[in-house]
RNA sequence: GAGCCGUUAGCUCAGCUGGUAGAGCAUCUGACUUUUAAUCAGGUGGUCACAGGUUCGAUCCCUGUACGGCUCACCA
């Protein structure tokens, strides 16, 4: 950047100043006997100057220095934490202390020395040799503050995950949310598979794609919305459980818990219907939370939640009639219309019952669900790939669970009636014509593959970052996902 | 897409009805061999996001643009 130029210039001059001492300023590689946090583990015990002293090397980054003339204390960070470095002239030798004096906040080094605990009770390393393992001639941001300016910490990642620890903390729950969940589906029997990504039709969802091109082929290809249809597939091919932590994209807005790709993990269950896909996927959650928090109840920003299992089960229309006051069930669609539209629902004038009761739900209810709450029996309209229930095929059997007024994730007993999937494709098609831009194509492979026959089953998405927002207890999807998507800087 | 708010030194932030900018940290020089926001003394560092406008004069008022944040819309 031009107005770093002064600062990276000063770095640069001590850069070949460094090498004009003959020491190479980004060597090969350097082996660690500890990191920082074995150093702190191991010699926990330790007084002042051990009567054995034990050598060890650390290696890090340089995040505080602070010279006393002919000594000098530094911090350096690896991986695991901070460790204090004590450098002194008459133990290093006269060249190397001056070579030590040209390194800075942010270099890269690797100290080779003996543990004790300083006059004021840390425990830090007394130097016998430090080397540079790379020269850092971008200058960290300020060390009491750190790095607070949202835009830099999105748009540079790695200055944000070396000046703040707890950001960091985030992402190491994110990954040990991902393995918690796969560790207990293994232990099921489910088996992690994956899909494409580049599709030649894109289903299994609502939702504006990514389109691209394949040259060779000379063919439009989508990038997944959703993977929910391969792996239907693989049900149908004898794959009776499987999952896939699916990185997906969808051509939408951006806001709070929205990012144009994100990762869901979808699974299938076959024989399972949606009561036992409920099961499953409160226990999945309340083990998660366990294992991360040690316990089902939880903080997230002012709500204590509890994922303690059996979460609330409440169909649809009950929850639309507990939160509006409106009864859909006795309702024709024209009196329904006329009672949503009263009450403030923004509506076309064309919608189904069904997509009415939709849209009330969406004003009414969601936002109010803050506990873990099942929803359950979605209009047929809606759910394109849901079984209908049997006593009411209008309804299907489907839930989607809320947290916090989040939609988290969406489930249902899965359409196995080939016939039955071709007439819903078929709606889908034809609303697309009619110029819904979220529906979607017939996908006649998935229908030859339903022909073929597959068993009953039971299929589950959960939207994994959103999942990580609420077990971090970050505010904005953009704080669990590494590199979230931001505009171009220039 | 709409509304509101923000953008000042490398970083964190001040900046009064409009008189062309400050602090702390970082950095540089000097002193200092148990410090830890090290300390002490002295320096360097700015197209006040960008482009226009109003004004004798703009970081400040107005308009537009870029980027970001929040809210809403969209997104089952």
């Amino acid at each position: 950047m031009e107005e770093t130029k002064d600062l990276i210039q000063q770095r640069r001059e001590k850069l070949d100043e460094i090498r004009e001492f003959g020491v190479e300023p980004y060597p090969h590689k350097y082996e660690p006997t500890h990191s920082t946090a074995a150093i702190h583990r191991d010699f926990a015990d330790i007084q002042e100057t051990p009567d054995e002293p034990q050598t060890v090397r650390v290696a890090g980054r340089v995040m505080t220095k602070r010279d006393h003339g002919k000594s000098s204390f530094a911090h350096i960070q690896d991986g695991e934490g901070r460790i204090q470095i004590y450098v002194r002239r008459d133990q290093v030798g006269a060249e190397p202390y001056k070579i030590y004096r040209r390194f800075d906040s942010g270099d890269i080094v690797g100290a080779e020395g003996t543990v004790f605990r300083t006059r004021t009770g840390e425990l830090t390393v007394l130097v016998d040799a430090i080397q540079l393992l790379s020269k850092s001639i971008r200058p960290l941001p300020e060390k009491w503050h750190g790095l607070q300016d949202i835009q830099i910490r999105y748009r540079q990642r790695y200055a944000d995950l070396i000046m703040n620890p707890e950001v960091k903390d985030v992402f190491l729950k994110r990954t040990q949310i991902v393995q918690a969940i796969r560790d207990m589906l293994n232990a099921q029997n489910f088996i992690e598979v994956e899909t494409p990504v580049l599709q030649p039709i894109y289903g299994g969802a609502n939702a504006r794609p990514f389109t691209t091109y394949h040259n060779t082929l000379e063919q439009s290809l989508y990038l997944r919305i959703a993977n929910e249809l391969y792996l239907k597939r693989l049900i149908v091919g004898g794959f009776e459980r499987v999952y896939e932590f699916s990185r997906d994209f969808r051509n939408e807005g951006m806001d709070r818990d929205h990012n144009p790709e994100f990762t869901m993990l979808e699974l299938y269950q076959a024989y399972a219907d949606y009561h036992q896909i409920m099961e499953l996927t409160e226990t999945l959650i309340a083990e998660t939370a366990k294992i991360i928090h040690g316990t089902t109840k939880i903080r997230y920003q002012e709500h204590d939640l509890d994922f303690t299992p059996p979460w609330r089960r409440l169909s649809m229309v009950d929850s639309v009639r507990e939160h509006s006051g409106i009864d859909p069930v006795p309702l024709s669609a024209d009196d329904l219309y006329k009672e949503a539209a009263e009450a403030g629902v923004d509506l076309a004038g064309d919608e189904t019952k069904g997509e009415i009761i939709a849209e009330l739900f969406d004003t009414f209810v969601e936002s109010k669900l803050i506990q873990p709450t099942f929803i359950t029996d979605h209009p047929i309209e809606v759910s394109p790939f849901a079984k209908k229930k049997p006593e009411d095929p209008e309804f299907v059997e489907r839930f989607e669970f809320f947290i916090c007024g989040m939609e988290v994730g969406n489930a249902f007993s899965e359409l196995n009636d080939p016939i039955d999937q071709r007439q819903r494709f078929l709606e889908q098609a034809n609303n697309l014509k009619a110029g819904d831009s979220e529906a979607f194509m017939v996908d006649e492979d998935y229908l030859r593959a339903l022909e073929y026959g597959m068993p009953p089953t039971g299929g589950l998405g959960i939207g994994i970052d959103r999942l990580t927002m609420l077990l971090t207890n970050q505010y904005s999807i953009r704080d669990v996902i590494l590199f979230p998507q931001m505009r171009p800087e220039n």
